[in-house]
DNA sequence: TACAAACACGAAAACGTTTGCGCAAATTAT
DNA sequence: ATAATTTGCGCAAACGTTTTCGTGTTTGTA
């Protein structure tokens, strides 16, 4: 690469100081007409550019925002960034995204690296085997500095920071209320494991649902998915037993569009024999056969949110207090519930 | 955010200069065994990192590479995005990821930013609008630099720098090739516009494979989409004339999914009636029914070759010609086109 | 006792920028 | 003609780090 052009060498180009070449480029009026046109039509000639880094050094501002997720190639996740993105460009910053791939390990030197200096606030959003450690001490040591984090869906309440979440809750309520509503006695559960946050509060808001309407909770029909093995062999069993169930809500989408495969595969009728809900990150639901109704996620508003508390902390104009902003999903009913 | 503790404030605690802290920290010998002790337990216990910022701008090398995609929410390029991420993180380099949104101005002044230091080097994938227009001085201008910039995917053959691309005619000529060995006559291409080159340059491949087997090229089976307009509208065409095709070749996952949802609500039975392949990028092909064959882009190992690249290129250790790496996608068969 | 060597540390430059202040020279006012 | 003001520019510090080169003190050796 070419050595950059600096206010060092047009000073010296034309035998005065840095300052006098600083001032110039800013129309400052302490220079006069004469230099400054000169310097200006030479750096302009030159593509001068301030370089960043010594901006950033001095201002003690990178204008940058490091975002941690745990990947990428995910349909939510790059929403999220995507929505993030937007707001921060709309508010003079930069985007910087690191993976952790689920990783503890990743994670934590994400975050050292990012918070060297680099970027003026971290988005988070916690990595699985982080979640499975409950290992939480690589964020105390920013929060005792007050450097400005925000944690999103995949929080930990005992970390004291801004937050944003989906309403998982509510969201499996009201996929469930639905499925009774259209007749569904015996709705089954694909869930995750129990570490997997999102998991556990979906399987809240299901049990919330099915309390509400007095129907009581039977546990042989909530399956716990292992994503390490094989879903589709998993998934077959909610089909072979005696009394397979009527209705299904899966907490995601690939859940879901194996289990309506699976379904169909067994020469059910969807939504007549069985109606199959899922919570949707991507595009797979809308074209499947039927169409699967879905909870909806809200990805790119949440990032959105996510980037506005994150730069308001940044800019000293949030309240001391941290707030924990709960996005709702909303229900998209398609033909894998209700055929008309 | 509290003030970080810095090497001039270790230094002013122990009434020592900033030269001796830094050494002491580094385990210089010049430091005696004492002093050294006492700074680094008082550095360790206020969780001293230097700032990045600053040795950034010594070093003249910030170690993060720049990434500008049009858009993230899309298989494809969060897949590369991922590619670039791994192998950039076993280099010891960050990743920035900016959006240009399609946008030309958006493009430009990304680039703008990045350039200002920011970043080592570049990786871009040309957005829309730039074709469209065909304008790209903001290259010329970080080319003159010698900066170094890697163009993936959406390349434009007049810039001069290293390239990675898919081989989009061997792709198409293979889907055609199985279209025909299958037994179609009539096969239909589901385009872009021309401006857009993945769509022109599948286009090539399926005159190449028609051509290859003596079958005259029927311009009224090549179908333009418009991005813009309804895309069900348009693709619902293909099928309402007198002499519908026999097989579909779509450059793309969604144009390939709704056309399959059209044939069966025809009626057609796929593959007998009709035989469907897509380019895929996503997870929907998969999902579909029946699933659909696919052309696989390899979009992981894409950003891992972009990354080696550029990485290469950054550190001097590329040949001096510039490269053009092209990647052979495979297709997946699957039961839209053979069912046995 | 004198001199060399080893030891322990500091000064300063460099990366590139901005900006408050000072200081001549030129211009204006008295 | 002298004083006051304006004009045009340079100095130097600051952001935080690394590293080369000096320099003074202590120790070792002849």
């Amino acid at each position: 690469m070419k050595p950059r052009i600096t206010l060092k060498k047009i000073a010296r180009e034309f035998g005065v100081s840095i300052s006098t070449v600083s001032k110039a480029l800013k129309d400052s009026h302490e220079i006069s007409e004469e230099t400054r046109g000169k310097i200006k039509a030479f750096a302009d000639y030159y593509h001068y550019k301030p370089n960043n880094l010594a901006l950033q050094l001095r201002n003690q501002k990178t204008s940058v925002i490091g975002v941690i997720v745990p990947e990428i190639v995910h349909h939510f996740f790059s929403t999220v960034i995507n929505g993030i993105e937007k707001y921060a460009t709309e508010k003079g910053y930069n985007v910087m995204v690191c993976l952790s791939n689920e990783s503890y390990e990743k994670e934590v030197s994400n975050m050292s690296v990012l918070t060297n200096g680099s970027v003026d606030g971290l988005i988070v959003s916690i990595a699985r085997e982080t979640q499975q450690n409950q290992n939480f001490k690589h964020f105390e040591a920013i929060i005792n500095d007050d450097f400005p984090l925000v944690l999103f869906d995949r929080i930990n309440d005992d970390i004291e920071c801004d937050k944003v979440i989906i309403d998982d809750i509510g969201g499996a309520f009201k996929a469930t209320n639905h499925l009774i509503e259209i007749g569904s006695k015996r709705i089954a559960l694909l869930t995750t494991q129990d570490f997997i946050t999102v998991g556990s509060l979906r399987k809240k808001g299901y049990i919330k649902s099915l309390n509400k309407n007095k129907i009581s909770v039977d546990e042989s029909l909530i399956y716990k998915i292992d994503d390490n093995l094989d879903l589709y062999e998993q998934i077959k069993k909610v089909f072979a037993v005696k009394n397979p169930p009527d209705a299904i809500l899966a907490v995601n989408e690939i859940y879901a569009a194996i289990a309506l495969k699976i379904a169909k595969e067994s020469g059910l009728k969807i939504p007549e024999d069985i109606a199959i809900i899922g919570f949707t990150s991507g595009l797979i639901s809308e074209y499947t056969d039927p169409p699967l109704t879905c909870v909806e996620q809200h990805g790119f508003l949440m990032g959105k949110q996510v980037a506005e508390l994150l730069i308001n902390r940044i800019e000293n104009t949030a309240p001391s207090e941290f707030q924990k902003v709960v996005i709702s999903p909303n229900l998209k009913i398609r033909k894998s519930t209700l055929d008309n």
